[in-house]
DNA sequence: TAAAATAACGCATTTTCACGCAAAATTTAA
DNA sequence: TTAAATTTTGCGTGAAAATGCGTTATTTTA
C-alpha cells in the first residue's frame, strides 16, 4: 500500500468515525505506530485533521481551530503574557493584536490599571470589559473567524488616526531573514498598520514560532523593539535576533 | 475515549446545563474524579470555563451587570429569540444590535444559514464565529462595557455605508407616546444609525420593557416594522402598539 | 466544632510520543 | 539497466503525557 493511499485511508476512517487511534490504525494498516504517527503529523500540518494524544480528531471548522490553539503550550504562553503585561505603564495607549498569547496578556493586565487598549479582537475586548479603568477601542471590520480578529480596510483606516505608545504583536512566524510573517494576507495588512501606529513594537513569540516563516511577510525583524519569549527558551536560539538589535525579554 | 474528546464532551455538557459536577462527570465518563478535576483545571486555564468548588460553571462572558441581565427572564428571551431568528431569510444582510436578547437570536440562527450580519456587539460576533456561512461585519468604536457594544462616531460612520435588509433592535424601553428609548446617549445614537441603515426594523421586547421610558429617545414607535414579544404577553398590553401600525409577532 | 465532601499533592504505572539511526523501498540520474 | 540519491519505514531509547491511588489540606455543611 502506497504512503499516499494509506493517508487517504486514514482520512476516510476519520470522517466516518470522527476519530482515529494510532494503535488501531497501526493494527489495521499493518504498519508501525511510528509510521501512523508520522502520517498523522503530516496530515495535521496540512490542516486535514487535529492531532491529539492517542490519535487524531476531525478539525472542527472556524472557531475550533482557535480553541485548539488556545490549548497549545498554555504554560509557555502564560509565562510570556505575564512578562509582557508588566511592560504596560499606567496611562499608556496600547495596541493589542489578536491571538491566543495576546489574549493572555489582556487577562494578566492589573485590574486597576488605567490605560487605553486598541484591539481588533473581540475576545480581547470582552476580557478587558472586566477591567473597569481600561478604555477599550475596538477596531471594526470583517471578522476573520480562524483567528477571531477583525480585518479589512475599516480596521486599517481606524488605525491611521491612532498614535499609540506601544503595540503588542502576537507573531505567527519569526525568522531572522524573512522577518515577521503570517498565514493570511488580511492579517498581514492589519498588523502592518498596527506597527505603523505605535512608537514601540513588542513581539510575543513562543519557541515553536522562532526560525519559521509563513506566506505573507509583515515587516522585517528590526521593526520590533522588544521580543518577549518564555524563560525556558535557550539564549542561543535567540542570538540571531539579539544581533539584529532587538531587546530580548524572558522574564521580569 | 481520548482525553481531548472527553474535554470536548465536558464543554458540551457545560453549555447545555450551564454547570457540571466533578462527581457526575466522573460517573458518566468512567474516569476518576482526579482526572475530571485535571480536565477542569486545564479548561479553566484556557479560559473555557470557570472552576468552582464541586465542579465548574460557564465563563462569565463579561461584566457582572451583563451576566445579571442574561439571567433575567431567560425563558421569555429565548422564546422571543426563536421567533426572531426565523425572520431572517437566506442571503439577507442583517444589522444585529447588542443586548442579551439579540445574542440569543444570534445563537438561534441556523448553523447553515447563508447571510451577512453587521453588529456592534463582540459577544454576538463571537457567537456567530461558529456559523461557517455567516459573514460577520463588526462595527468598531469605544466599548461601552455595561452593554458590551461598541459606540461612537466610528460605528455610526460605518453604518452610513451599509444598506441592510433588516435590523433587529433589542429595545430597552418602549412606550406608545415616547417611542423607543435607552439609558445611554451613545447607544441611542448608534441605534438610530442602525435604523437608518435598514429597510425593515424589528424590535425585540420582553414584557417588562413595555410601556416604559428611559432618558434618551431613539425613535418613534412607528419606526418599527415588527414587534416581537413572547407568546405569554397579553394582547391587550400590545393593542396600543398594534394601533400605531406595527405588526406584532408572538410566535412563528 | 465536627463530620463530610471536595481538592490538591506526590508518586508509580502505563501508554503514547519523539528522535536518531540503519535497513528497505522508491525515485532519479548516469 | 545500473548506480546513486532520496524517501520511507521500523526499532531502540528516553522523554512526555495521562491516569489512578494514597495522603494531606481545604472547603462546605450540619
Amino acid at each position: 500500500m502506497l504512503t499516499t493511499e494509506r493517508r487517504q485511508f486514514i482520512l476516510e476512517i476519520l470522517h466516518r468515525n470522527k476519530k482515529v487511534l494510532s494503535s488501531e490504525l497501526s493494527n489495521e494498516l499493518k504498519v508501525s505506530e511510528d509510521t501512523v504517527r508520522r502520517d498523522l503529523r503530516e496530515l495535521a500540518e496540512a490542516g486535514l485533521l487535529q492531532r491529539v494524544h492517542g490519535g487524531a480528531l476531525l478539525t472542527s471548522p472556524a472557531t475550533a481551530s482557535y480553541a485548539d490553539r488556545q490549548k497549545q503550550a498554555p504554560k509557555e504562553k502564560e509565562a510570556i503574557a505575564k512578562s509582557a503585561a508588566k511592560l504596560v505603564r499606567p496611562g499608556q495607549v496600547v495596541i493589542l493584536d489578536g491571538g491566543t498569547t495576546t489574549l493572555q496578556v489582556a487577562r494578566h493586565l492589573p485590574l486597576d490599571l488605567v490605560a487605553t487598549v486598541v484591539t481588533n479582537s473581540p475576545p480581547i475586548a470582552l476580557a478587558l470589559a472586566e477591567h473597569d479603568r481600561i478604555e477599550v477601542i475596538m477596531l471594526g471590520g470583517r471578522l476573520y473567524k480562524k483567528a477571531l480578529v477583525n480585518v479589512g480596510t475599516t480596521a486599517i483606516e481606524s488605525l491611521r488616526s491612532i498614535r499609540a505608545d506601544i503595540c503588542m504583536l502576537g507573531v505567527c512566524s519569526l525568522h531572522p531573514e524573512v522577518g515577521i510573517s503570517v498565514a493570511n494576507l488580511d492579517e498581514a495588512h492589519v498588523k502592518r498598520a498596527m506597527i505603523a501606529g505605535a512608537a514601540e513594537v513588542i513581539g510575543l513569540a513562543t519557541e515553536a514560532k522562532l526560525d519559521t516563516a509563513a506566506n505573507y511577510v509583515v515587516a522585517p525583524i528590526q521593526t520590533l523593539t522588544y521580543l518577549v519569549t518564555a524563560p525556558s527558551v535557550d539564549l542561543k536560539r535567540l542570538a540571531a535576533y539579539a544581533a539584529l538589535g532587538l531587546t530580548i525579554i524572558q522574564e521580569i
